[in-house]
DNA sequence: TGAAATGTTGGGGCG
DNA sequence: ACGCCCCAACATTTC
């Protein structure tokens, strides 16, 4: 009688995982593990508030588990030498995992396939990373012809879903009693209680479900107002796997299909569109792994960057003086989410205001964010910076005043994030500066006191930025 | 998935 | 009546 792993790295779920299916398909017995390896948990990308949305998804995955006859074995150490120590113990003769493509998962997932048998599944994107290229065999680095390729592809059709299975048999007990570092998972710190997102795969289906029947239709309108629900919400739970790809494209196809007007249609297409940047960004991680530490477009290494510290943890903080990138800032740090609108604003204001390396924000952003990612974040960075792959040209510098009114127009955002601009009146609410004092007064917001004065003035910082750009295109 | 600077046009005030 | 100027509104170019 056979025995396989299901080595779970970030497909939490067992609806539609293609790992756990082959792994029931090749083997009578499946034993499902996660190891909390520290190379990753305590990786300066990394988060407490990312971990502890993990850390209670597993819990989460564990009952599933249970209810299926099986359970979660919860491993702690180096993968190479804890996946050995179990394959010994259990005589499994099979690992089967999702693959991933970070270039620390690549180094790791060979390490352990040098040693083991280790067999590697697709399904962190709809189409693996070598199966969209261009005709003569290379890797696209402009979306829209990727895209455009990826669109003329098989969609996943919502009964190539596959259920979770009914059953999933354990292996007998082992001759040996446990390993000692054989533990549960970690007791995290429980998510803050500001942080609103319940773990699991239920929870991703049923949010999926409600977004598919009634926001992707105006989705086109309202992905970009930051005082709306309009968008998804998804990302958390597709950061893990508790939601498949091909399970959110498959909603997308069947909104697109079912839209009741042309707006509705391209709404929803819009949404699938952003499905693709995804994977687009999985793609380039994997196609040019050097990303991760250099910009895309090398020459742009050379900028002479401020970076200065005390800017910097303005930037962080939230209080640089403008209120609806001190309000992103803390809707990132209380919730770890934010809106893509105002991530491309406080992006677009460390990079082009602050002059700062956009590397420095990459790492911020991925030890706040519930969602981090490392392709998703990084090729967002890299396109706000203007250094990547189909990037945003240099000189596209976003005016925080005007993205404000335009995606913010009551300043509904700004208040619910900072409570000390709640009185002022709708007139100055993106520019408190401009407060009469007796205005200030009147709202008890006084600029120095309740709130910082402007950590840079925009259209100077913008100058400085086109000039240091300049310096290296030349 | 930008914004600022510069250019063009045309209506209206006014001498 | 007419030309001049101002400037809003829009278009185009530039960063």
């Amino acid at each position: 009688m056979k025995t396989a792993m299901w080595w779970i790295r970030r497909d939490l779920r067992l609806n539609d995982n293609q790992a756990l299916t082959v792994a029931l398909q090749q083997a009578d017995y499946v034993l499902p593990v996660f190891i909390v390896d520290p190379g990753l948990t305590q990786s300066d990308y990394v988060g407490d508030k990312r971990l502890a949305f993990l850390w209670a998804g597993l819990r989460r995955l564990e009952a599933d588990l249970q209810a299926r006859g099986s359970r979660l074995l919860v491993l702690h150490g180096d993968p190479v030498t804890e996946l050995a120590a179990l394959v010994r113990e259990t005589g499994a003769t099979l690992i089967v995992a999702e693959a991933d493509v970070s270039p620390y998962a690549r180094r790791r997932d060979q390490q352990v396939a040098e040693t083991l048998p280790l067999q590697l599944v697709s399904g962190l994107t709809v189409f693996p990373p070598d199966a969209v290229l261009k005709a003569d065999g290379t890797p696209y680095t402009v979306f829209t012809p990727f895209s455009r390729t990826w669109k003329t592809m098989p969609p996943p059709s919502p009964d190539s879903i596959i259920p979770a299975p009914e059953r999933i048999p354990p292996p007998p007990p082992p001759p040996t009693p446990p390993r000692p570092h054989t533990r549960p998972v970690p007791v995290a710190p429980a998510l803050p209680g500001t942080v609103p997102f319940k773990p699991g795969e239920a929870e991703a289906r049923q949010r999926l479900e409600r977004f598919k029947n009634g926001i992707i239709f105006q989705y086109g309108d309202n992905r970009n107002r930051v005082d709306l629900t309009g968008t998804s919400g998804l990302s958390p739970w597709l950061r893990f796997g508790m939601l498949s790809p091909r399970q959110a494209v498959a909603a997308a196809w069947q909104a697109i299909e079912l839209a009741p007007d042309e707006p509705a249609r391209k709404s929803a297409e819009t949404w699938l569109n952003e499905l693709i940047w995804r994977e687009f960004y999985i793609s380039i991680l994997y196609h040019f792994p050097q990303v991760r530490r250099r910009s895309f477009r090398p020459e742009y290494d050379g900028i002479e960057w401020d970076n200065d510290p005390a800017a910097f943890a303005a930037w962080t903080e939230g209080r640089t003086g403008y209120p609806i990138v001190d309000a992103a800032m803390r809707q990132l740090s209380q919730t770890g989410w934010m809106h893509n609108r105002t991530r491309m604003i406080t992006a677009s204001f460390l990079v082009k205001d602050l002059l700062i390396d956009w590397r420095w924000g990459e790492r911020w952003f991925m030890q706040q964010l519930v969602d981090g990612d490392p392709a998703a974040n990084n090729g967002g960075w890299q396109w706000t910076a203007g250094v990547g792959t189909d990037a945003a040209p240099y000189f596209r510098i976003f005016n925080p005043i005007l993205q404000s009114k335009k995606f913010d127009p009551t300043g509904t955002y700004i208040r619910r994030w900072l409570p000390e601009l709640a009185a002022v009146p709708k007139k100055h609410i993106h520019t408190p500066w401009t407060m009469p004092a007796s205005v200030q007064q009147q709202s008890g917001c006084v600029m120095g006191r309740h709130y910082p004065p402007l950590v840079v003035d925009h259209k100077q910082a913008r100058e400085r930025t086109l000039a240091a750009y300049r310096q290296v295109k030349k």
